[in-house]
DNA sequence: TTGAAAGCGCTACCAC
DNA sequence: GTGGTAGCGCTTTCAA
């Protein structure tokens, strides 16, 4: 008999040939009410036998929780990312460390669909939304419904919101500390593409504003640039800086994906990384060590902070108050930084 | 019991305000009978006015189906290539548009654990199987137990199994074929790790064997390499590529994420791409994007064979025959191949 | 230590 | 065109 058909055996079936009643098989399982050892016994070879699971749906039904956790993130058109990858596998790991499965689901920013799905028909216990916007619509539903959630990055007033974010303002503060240091004077920031600064992408705009300030504060000139999310992108954005201030002898970039173009426009331009131009940022790991040189970043923790999602949301959802997590990598340094030339070339 | 009062609306309560039976909001809802045009008005604005949903979980139990569908992908360790994301993307998006759910599960080969939770519990209705070892436990215990599901990658006997697989045979051959083309007659082939090769994995053995077939056939020279999947593991494979071989003029690599290190260690060594070495390959746009020169290669196209998972896959839950799908992308000419050089460096 | 039975919320059959 | 109601498979009181 195949085991398919044995996995279709319910608890009544199991309560008969174990000679129980079916509460009994329920709490030899739940360990809910204590059950003498030889009927435990007798329970637990029933279901071996049959090869008996409870069925998810009924006892969903019955017990009002459903054991699996929403993961709310973005259509693609915007490309995916490593990044979001990684958080994915963290997220989905850490779940089935606590027991949880892990319910995908792609929402834009005001998909009202996928909430009802996901919220609306009770399918999850909480959800993790990940890209989030200063001002965000899918947050704010949530918000009013009490319904426990985390989200990656911060809306721009997190106050009471369970979130987990990467602090993007202060990295890039470093990296442009770091450059500073180096001698570089005229820097340039690479952030993520016009579409994404204008729906309020949150980690663009907090970069943004670290980098402003870093520059006002240290002195420096800065300029900088919007940037489509791939190779054509950053070669693009490589030539407009190069066209727009020569003299620039430093780059911040948050944006991985056009990580490889930028270095092929800057290499096209006649520059040598680091001896011309020094890069740095933060990116994923991978992404940082696939181009030549290789790049000092602060590399983004994406599978912890998908861990520490989970740990957030499961606190949520057992009732406890909303805490949060802002986390600062340090930057590794690999090859792509060097002091600045003496010249502007 | 449901901490979230909000939703705990039921089809009774609707029903009530309605003032029409319980099964008369489920026909209103579902129109799987006639209901007459007033009620049903009057029906959808409670329904409206209140904020009902249906509870999923009830709804599966009385249907006997969750309108979800598992994926179920390796657990990292073996990083996650932006193939992997891109399939979840596909798989997702293309669920959401047939109104399915997607549950994620991370399982490795012999993982038993979540295979009984999906499965054994009824979590979902079917299953797409990602990371496909040529004899691959996962799919034995599908097929035994004569649960829908259909496999991204093919094991190496899959009559009768439902499949979308890209030929990497094919593939390779192909590219071993237009190194060939354009004079080159000593070759190397970069695939996945050695692990991967000892677990079996699917993708790198048929890659391997297209490799070997082209090379003799049209009367190469060629060495096959297993790679780490990173940019370490690219550079050592170059290293040793040169050292073994130094009069090597020709790469062929299914090790998209070792890109990165594979042309910084053919760089390091003096040689240049594609003056003095030409490298190709299978990859994901993105990786192939992203190095300098961008790499001729067949565009692994992830997003599409996603889709097409689930659409075997709905087929297989509707009970028709197991239908399968191969792949055989075009090479897109960039610009990391040329001519042979006359010689060799 | 165990059993009986009342739900959980929805669907779909059987009646009218 | 509509209502009543018996399940779906499990959990958890209430009783013994």
């Amino acid at each position: 008999m195949s085991r398919f058909e044995t996995s279709s055996v319910n608890i009544g079936e199991v309560a008969r040939r174990a000679k129980v009643s079916r509460s009994t098989v329920s709490y030899a399982l739940s360990g809910k009410r204590p059950v003498s050892e030889s009927t435990r016994r007798r329970i637990q070879r029933v279901i071996e036998e049959m090869g008996y699971r409870p069925n998810a749906s009924a006892r969903a039904l019955a017990r009002g929780e459903t054991r699996t956790l929403g993961l709310v993130f973005p259509p693609a058109g915007n490309h995916y990312t490593d990044m979001q990858l990684d958080f994915i596998g963290g997220v989905t790991e850490a779940a089935a460390g606590r027991d949880y499965d892990v319910l995908l689901s792609v929402a834009d920013a005001g998909e009202e669909r996928s909430f009802q799905r996901l919220i609306g028909e009770r399918r999850v216990d909480g959800a993790i939304l990940m890209e989030i916007r200063l001002h965000d619509a899918r947050v704010e539903r949530m918000r009013e419904s009490a319904f426990p959630f985390v989200t990656i990055g911060r809306i721009s007033d997190p106050d009471g919101t369970a979130w987990v974010d990467l602090d993007y303002r202060t990295l890039v503060r470093r990296c442009v500390q770091h450059l500073s240091d180096l001698g570089h004077r005229r820097l340039a920031f690479v952030n993520r593409s016009e579409a994404l600064l204008r729906s309020g992408y949150e980690s663009a705009h907090r970069g943004q504003d670290g980098f402003d300030l870093a520059v006002r504060e240290l002195g420096l000139n800065g300029a900088a640039y919007p940037c489509e999310d791939d190779a054509m992108g950053g070669e693009r954005c490589a030539a407009r800086i190069l066209a727009d201030h020569p003299e620039t002898t430093g780059i911040v970039t948050v944006n991985e994906a056009s990580l490889g173009g930028l270095y092929r426009g800057i290499t096209a331009a006649g520059r040598t990384i680091p001896r011309d131009m020094s890069v740095t940022g933060i990116a994923g790991a991978r992404w940082a060590d696939a181009v030549t040189p290789a790049l000092t970043a602060a590399d983004v923790p994406a599978r912890e902070m998908g861990r520490i999602a989970i740990d957030l949301l499961l606190e949520r959802i057992a009732g406890a108050p909303a805490r949060d997590r802002l986390l600062v990598p340090p930057i590794v340094l690999r090859a792509s930084t060097g002091t600045a030339p003496r010249l502007a070339p």
